[in-house]
DNA sequence: CAAAATTATATTGCGCGCAATCTAATTCGG
DNA sequence: CCGAATTAGATTGCGCGCAATATAATTTTG
């Protein structure tokens, strides 16, 4: 009855990011593959190269990612050497997550990477960033509406 | 050496998409359930809802998807009565699929989630629209980077 | 027309992502 | 100070995504 245009594939909104994820996750997994390395698990040591000693927790309100992701991907890390997982002494609930040397040292291929995908995305800097802002806009109003502590 | 500051995970568009991109599913998530819908089972019904009738490859071309990710979803989507599978008559390598009644019946719920939906991005539907043109255009560039057939 | 190549789909294995549950440690209330 | 609530993290189960492989049907080639 109404607008059944609206529900046309091509004209949501939410597909198109659905797809731009997926295409970024693809192109960055040639990039990524000879370090053993996986997209999120690439995020991780962003994260961590901008402040290293993170609690899990804080890790995940980083990338908005909950234990039940971060547990066993953060295991994969440390087996394969770029992260250390240490108890914190005074709340024994803690985890600490702190880069190894080989952690660090990856921060120096990061920035080739980012060229890569600065190129594969079409480059123009300027608009790539103002895209993200709006797409960061966006997710903070969809993470907003979640049943907040409606409680 | 080069500029750290560009590292950072607010600066990366491709963290700001992956980021929007599960702020998506979970919007969606709450919305969908009551149906026994996935995001991505929701997205094949779109695409039925436009063109029904298409084979898995046709409707792997649509969504980006290959068979390692569509056969088993399709096989779900059966199970729960939205979709028919049939083989093909002609080519009996190419599976069919059709929207059942039920299929059919649940475009009419979808102009209500895709309002909730829109009020939860913030519902400047020109901007949005606008968002999306540019994502896809993206993604379009990105794709267009992948190895095509470099042989 | 038979063998080889191609095509469509299915299966397996692995790594997310998330809800639900569990355990252990800390904090709070009385 | 003790039991109850809270908190941090781990585990389990399920559904994607995707690479790699398998299978069966079709097309191409000699």
């Amino acid at each position: 009855m109404a607008d059944d245009a609206n529900l046309a594939l091509d004209r949501q909104l939410c597909f198109a990011i659905y797809s731009a994820a997926h295409a970024f996750n693809r192109t960055y997994k040639p990039l990524l593959d000879p370090y053993g390395l996986t997209y999120p698990q690439y995020l991780v040591l962003l994260s961590l190269w901008q402040d290293d000693g993170k609690t899990v927790k804080a890790l995940g309100e980083a990338l908005h990612l909950d234990s039940g992701t971060l547990s066993p991907l953060l295991k994969r890390l440390e087996a394969s050497g770029y992260i250390a997982r240490t108890r914190d002494r005074v709340d024994e609930r803690q985890v600490l997550i702190t880069l190894t040397p080989k952690g660090r040292k990856m921060k120096d291929e990061a920035h080739g990477i980012l060229m890569q995908i600065g190129r594969a995305a079409g480059c123009a800097a300027d608009d790539l960033h103002q895209l993200g802002a709006s797409l960061q806009a966006l997710a903070d109003r969809l993470r907003g509406q979640q049943t907040p502590d409606t409680v």
